[in-house]
DNA sequence: AATTCGATCAACCGCTCACCG
DNA sequence: TCGGTGAGCGGTTGATCGAAT
């Protein structure tokens, strides 16, 4: 069911391709407010020129604050490894189970999705907090799967390069060992007589891994691990009250009741009345022109402030916003330029602008991530 | 200094699943 | 029960960067 829709990112007019440290502010800026309950519709109530898909993409896997930025470590690196070989394809974990019990349900036309094993990757990324399934794919992809091939094994330790973003600005300070690097020595703490295991495991293929090998993942040890995670692990949406400061805390769905706004940094990351063009919006939705107030917002959520600052300091230095920063050149559709104001003269209302451009009200004078906020507004030359 | 090549990673695409009317 | 819609996932691609030549 639900196949052949039209990919939305086909929509005419829509942006594609790398994000401007605009749109990822103003993204980041909606999500903080109001949360992320329809991805569908938040590009357009948050006057991005994104589909809904991309801005799902683009959150998860780069603005999330809870994202856990540089190089894996070999702990990580081991897990994944692991994990990959216990989960193998989408299907193949259900190995887990005898045959028998496999081919019964195939005969009884049971998916063997039920079982659980639905997914790799974000299983895996499950078990890793702070990293995406598309960084743990991309790593996978790189390096990680020539270390466990025996025919792509080591290219030669010269070939070892730095991560270029996520090292470098993410996270200077941490030490963590290059993905690559690792590749030698990977020195796990895991339990003992784990040493060698890296070599053994460099000609294991991944499908001979076996339940055994769960004793081998660090993470496994511990007791209150839950098993289940593997399993039904649930997926962690961004909950803009707990994600800065108790990122466990599981997200308030589409159901949940909106929490209370609270003045502070979200003073700053009101949304506009976005003056992107209606029609535009008509003929991607093929709908009506809505009413673009935001107050009509469903999910409204408040955002807790603490940490917020931080996190948005080393995320504007990560986009190329902490410093001076070129004109932004909005783009221009099929049908001549899109029909969105100059970005920066015309975000006048814009909080997301005003953020970097004028300064705070009144009362966030009084949050203590106000601190952070004033650097980055004054570094922006704003 | 210029060019080539390989590695990396953000983003896109196509698909499936879950939910709802 | 069926069809439409949105969300999420895995696979793949393209841009970019740095090292090698």
């Amino acid at each position: 069911m639900g196949k052949g829709r039209a990919p939305c990112c086909a929509k005419v007019g829509l942006n594609k391709g790398s994000w401007t440290p605009e749109e990822d502010m103003r993204l980041i800026a909606y999500i903080r407010k109001y949360g992320h309950a329809n991805w569908r519709a938040l590009p357009k109530q948050a006057g991005l020129l994104r589909c809904g898909k991309s801005c799902r993409l683009r959150w998860i896997n780069y603005l999330r604050p809870d994202l856990k930025r540089g190089n894996f470590t070999a702990e990580e690196e081991e897990t994944i490894i692991k994990l990959h070989g216990m989960l193998g394809n989408k299907y193949d974990a259900a190995r887990c189970l005898e045959n028998s019990v496999l081919e019964s349900m195939d005969e009884a036309g049971t998916d063997r999705s039920s079982l659980g094993f639905v997914s790799r990757w974000s299983k895996i990324a499950a078990c890793l907090p702070g990293r995406t399934d598309n960084e743990i794919k991309n790593v996978w992809n790189t390096h990680l799967k020539k270390r466990v091939s025996p025919a792509g094994e080591e290219r030669g330790a010269g070939s070892k390069k730095k991560k270029k973003k996520a090292a470098g600005a993410g996270e200077p300070a941490a030490p963590s060992p290059s993905p690559s690097s690792s590749t030698t020595t990977a020195t796990t703490n895991c339990s003992s007589g784990d040493s060698g295991e890296q070599q053994s495991d460099a000609s294991k293929v991944p499908d001979e891994l076996g339940l055994e090998e769960l004793e081998m993942i660090p993470m496994l040890d511990d007791p209150a691990f839950d098993f289940d995670m593997l399993v039904d692990a649930a997926p962690e949406p961004y909950c803009p009250a707990a994600s800065v400061s108790v990122p466990t805390s599981p997200c308030a769905s589409s159901t949940s009741p909106p929490a209370p706004a609270r003045p502070g940094v979200d003073e700053l990351l009101d949304l506009p009345e976005i003056d992107i063009d209606h029609e535009l919006w008509s003929i991607i939705d093929g709908t009506p022109a809505p009413c673009q107030s935001n107050a009509t917002e469903p999910n409204a959520a408040s955002t807790t402030s603490q940490g917020a600052g931080r996190w948005l300091e080393d995320l504007e230095k990560e986009l190329g916003l902490w410093g001076p920063i070129e004109d932004y050149q909005y783009p221009v559709g099929p049908q001549g330029p899109i029909a969105h104001p100059d970005p920066l003269p015309a975000m006048v209302d814009d909080p997301v602008s005003c953020y970097f451009q004028a300064g705070p009200a009144p009362a966030m004078l009084q949050d203590p991530a106000y601190s952070a906020v004033v650097t980055s507004s004054n570094q922006l030359g704003f």
